[in-house]
DNA sequence: TATTGTTATACTCTATAACTATA
DNA sequence: TATAGTTATAGAGTATAACAATA
C-alpha cells in the first residue's frame, strides 16, 4: 500500500482537480483498504464479490457472473476453483454445458462474514459522505462509468 | 475493454448500490477511455501523467514525482526511460544523486497535446455531473480516499 | 452452429529487496 | 548515515486465442 509520504510543498499537482485522476486514486485506496479488511478470511476482493453474487443468485452460472461483474470468463476460473477447493462453493449440472454454482454450508458461513465486512467497509468509506447523499453519489458514479463506456465504444466504432 | 454485454434480467446484483464497487467500476471505465484517447500519441496514462507533473514542475526529481503520484520510484524508471529515449524528457544533474527532469522542445509539444487530451477527457467524463457540482465531487472523492488510507494505516498499526 | 467452460499465455501494474551513488 | 536512483524480480489483474463439451 502507498506510504503516506508528504508531498514537497513547492510541487504543483496539475492532476489535483481532475475527476479522472481522483477517481483512480480513491478507487485504489478503497480497494486496498477492502483487501486488508478481507485478509483475515484469506480471500481477496475478487473472490469476495464472487461469493456475494452467488449468495444472492443461487444456481447462477459462470457466464451469468462474468456478465454481472464484467469480468472475462477465463479470469473467473481460478477464483471459482479456489472457492470450490476450499469447500465454499458447489457445482451442479446446468443447461447445456453450463454449471450451476451455489454456496455450501461452509460457503454460507463465509458469505455471512463477507457480507458483514462489506457492510462495515461501506460504512467506513461512506463516513465522508452525508448519509442523504450516498445514493446520489453512487448513481452519479454509475452514470459517469456508463458514459465513459459508451464514448469508448463509439470511438472504437468510428476508428 | 469490457464488452457491453447485457446482464441477465433475473440476476440480482448485490454490489449495485455499493460505493466501493461503483468507484472501482467507474475508475476502470474512465481509465480505459483515457488510454484509448492517448493511444494516438503512443503513450499510456502513466506516461501522460508523468509529463503533466514534469511540465508543471520543471526541474523536479524522480522522488518528487513518486511522492506526487504515489508511485514506487522503481516503477517510474521504465516510464522515464521511455520518455527520455523518445526525446521528450531531459535529465540534468541535481543535488546529491538526484536528477532534475525537464521537458525538451519535443517534450513541450507532446505535453501540449497531452494537456489537451486530458482537458477533453475531463470534459467528457464530467458531462454527467452538473458543472457547479464537479469541484465538490472531486473534493469528496479526495476525502474518501484519504480516509480509506488513514483507516488502513490505523488497522496496520493496531495489528 | 451457438453457447459455455477451460487452458495456456502474455502484457501491464504494482510491490519488495538488494544494490549503487552522493552528501 | 540518510536520501536518491536503479536493477531484478515476483505477484496480481486482465486481455486474447484456441480448444472442448453440450444443446
Amino acid at each position: 500500500m502507498d506510504k503516506p509520504r508528504d508531498i514537497k510543498p513547492s510541487m504543483i499537482d496539475p492532476l489535483h482537480a481532475m475527476l479522472g485522476y481522483q477517481l483512480r486514486r480513491t478507487s485504489v485506496a478503497v480497494m486496498s483498504a477492502l483487501a486488508d479488511e478481507l485478509a483475515p478470511l484469506e480471500i481477496n476482493p475478487g473472490e469476495a464479490s464472487l461469493l456475494m453474487v452467488i449468495g444472492a443468485n443461487h444456481g447462477c452460472t459462470q457466464s451469468d457472473i462474468s456478465r454481472a461483474l464484467r469480468a472475462r470468463p477465463a479470469n473467473l476460473v481460478p477464483l471459482i476453483n479456489k472457492l470450490v477447493m476450499s469447500g465454499a462453493l458447489e457445482r451442479a449440472p446446468g443447461k447445456g454445458r453450463a454449471i450451476a454454482l451455489s454456496l455450501s454450508k461452509a460457503g454460507e458461513i463465509l458469505y455471512a462474514k463477507v457480507e458483514r465486512i462489506f457492510d462495515d467497509h461501506e460504512a467506513r468509506i461512506g463516513r465522508s459522505v452525508p448519509a442523504d447523499r450516498r445514493a446520489e453519489l453512487v448513481e452519479l458514479l454509475r452514470r459517469i462509468g456508463d458514459d465513459a463506456c459508451i464514448a469508448m465504444h463509439c470511438a472504437a466504432r468510428d476508428a
